[in-house]
RNA sequence: GGAGAGAUGGCCGAGUGGUCGAAGGCGCACGCCUGGAAAGCGUGUACCCUGCGUGAAGCGGGGUCGAGGGUUCGAAUCCCUCUUUCUCCGCCA
């Protein structure tokens, strides 16, 4: 969500920069403007009327106290009509009031300027390549082939149990798992992430501070009967961590990390590119997530991209770093680096991580401040968040790219969390 | 799940209908004091909306004492609903 004040002060700019998302701004902010503008004069005819009440209540405590009750009914019947006339304004009020926030959360956040124009995924940026990608071979398979009949990750299995999307991985895919989580939890730790489990459900709150509600419901889980969500990231608990929250500058820049499973109804999403890992309606992932001063939170995003490609070198992975144009840009993101691992049995690219920076977009929706040494007023603070790493991708990755005839090698960094070096078919 | 007791500012804690945004204490900030520090003394110390003013300082209005509703001229204080914490009982990983 954008501030208001921003809005109302820098409209023209707003609508030039939201092109580079491909979004007209302009009747919306129009809107807006105009719906300001009668909400704060409903609202000064409102304070006035209230006022007046106070003063009139005040006037009737001091004449009962001096004994004239005449004159302390005649003010009381003042109070009748005003308030009558308040409650009606209020209501009014109200209805502007949510109208204003109705628009005003249709607008995207700015994207950075260095945000490429762009429409599609073929506008964006490669920003650098690393690893090597494995040579062609007609017997490499895809992960679904070259696992099928193994039991290692049995997609039917999870059909049987809970449906399609919620594969069962066993024996060494399932301990392959768990190293993944425990090597990036270790990994994060060392790059100064405090690691945290949060709740995997979240309530109607959390799920509008992080901008899931209200466009995005038909993404998550809900548990009707208790109003809760399941995660589609980490990202929600961990943000809404600082929900509501006003900091001290010296305590930023918070960096959180957390392993959880995410839920993803993904409805309408599915096709014939998406079979196996590639698309999963419950994965496992490790986020990261920063609480930065506007002054350098861009030196947050390039720490967290350089620290994500640190995992995927480790991994001896084929990547790409990718700076997303702005027609491919999130709603919520002013800049976002997409990292893509080569997955050679498929011959394509598999988005592993997704790294942005949201300025203050998010931290205005949760209303997550903070307040420089010796300043009285509080700020807006920034928000960064990004996967580290998302778990079915990247084993979808290591399984392509390292097999060789009837086994799997593991990435040597991996052996001490694995216990075994190759996995056997 | 049952019974009871709570929910007040960064923290502790007063406040049961009328200048209460809220005593007191702690903490914190600044100043005095000091060679420096501690102690001591003094001052200040919530957030949001809004009007004048440059979005400064400053001044004014409104709202907020878990949330929402109600009673009343007037509510932190009374009533209702919800949320939540604690204690006891039950159940349980």
């Amino acid at each position: 969500m954008l501030p208001l004040k921003l809005i109302q002060e820098q409209g023209n700019f707003i609508i030039e920069r939201l092109k580079i998302k491909n979004f007209d701004a302009t009747q919306i902010i129009s809107s807006i403007l105009s719906t300001d503008e009668k909400r704060r004069a409903l609202q000064t005819r409102i304070d006035i009327q209230l006022a007046d009440l106070n003063n009139l209540a005040r006037q009737i405590g001091q004449l009962y106290k001096e004994g004239k009750r005449q004159e302390a009914e005649a003010a009381k019947n003042q109070t009748f009509e005003i308030k009558e006339q308040n409650r009606v304004l209020k209501e009014e009020h109200a209805t502007i009031e949510q109208l204003l926030k109705e628009l005003v959360v249709q607008l995207p956040n700015l994207p950075h300027e260095l945000v490429p124009v762009g429409k599609t995924a073929d506008d964006n940026q490669l920003i650098r390549t690393g690893g090597i990608i494995p040579e062609p071979d007609i017997n490499r398979k895809p992960h679904w082939d070259l696992l099928a009949g193994s039991g290692l990750i049995d997609f039917e299995l999870g059909v049987k149990i809970t449906g399609a999307g919620f594969p069962v991985y066993q024996r060494e895919a399932a301990r392959l798992q768990r190293a993944l989580i425990n090597f990036f939890l270790d990994q994060g730790l060392k790059a100064g992430f405090t690691e945290v489990q949060p709740p995997i459900m979240v309530n109607e709150d959390s799920a509008y501070g992080t901008g899931q509600l209200p466009d995005k419901e038909a993404q998550m889980y809900r548990s009707e009967a208790d109003g809760l969500y399941l995660i589609p990231t980490a990202e929600v608990p961990l943000t809404n961590i600082f929900r509501d929250e006003i900091l001290s500058a010296d305590q930023l820049p918070v960096k959180y990390m957390a392993y959880t499973p995410c839920f993803r109804r993904e409805a309408g999403s599915w096709g014939s590119h998406v079979r196996g890992l590639n698309r999963l309606h419950q994965f496992d992932k490790v986020e990261i997530v920063q609480v930065r001063h506007p002054d350098n939170s861009y030196i947050g995003l390039d720490e967290m991209v350089a620290y994500v490609e640190s995992l995927v070198i480790l991994l001896e992975l084929p990547y790409r770093i990718i700076r997303l144009c702005g027609g491919d840009m999130s709603f919520t993101s002013a800049m976002t680096y997409d990292f893509e691992v080569f997955a050679a049995g498929q011959g394509r690219w598999l988005e592993v991580s997704s790294v942005s920076n949201f300025e203050s977009f998010q931290a205005n929706r949760l209303k997550l401040r903070f307040r420089d040494k010796g300043d009285k007023r509080t700020q807006l603070a920034h928000t960064l968040n990004g996967s580290a790493l998302a778990l079915p991708r990247i084993v979808a990755g290591l399984l392509e790219n390292n097999q060789q005839g009837n086994e799997i090698f593991i990435p040597e960094i991996l052996h001490p969390y694995t216990g075994f070096d190759r996995i056997r078919l």
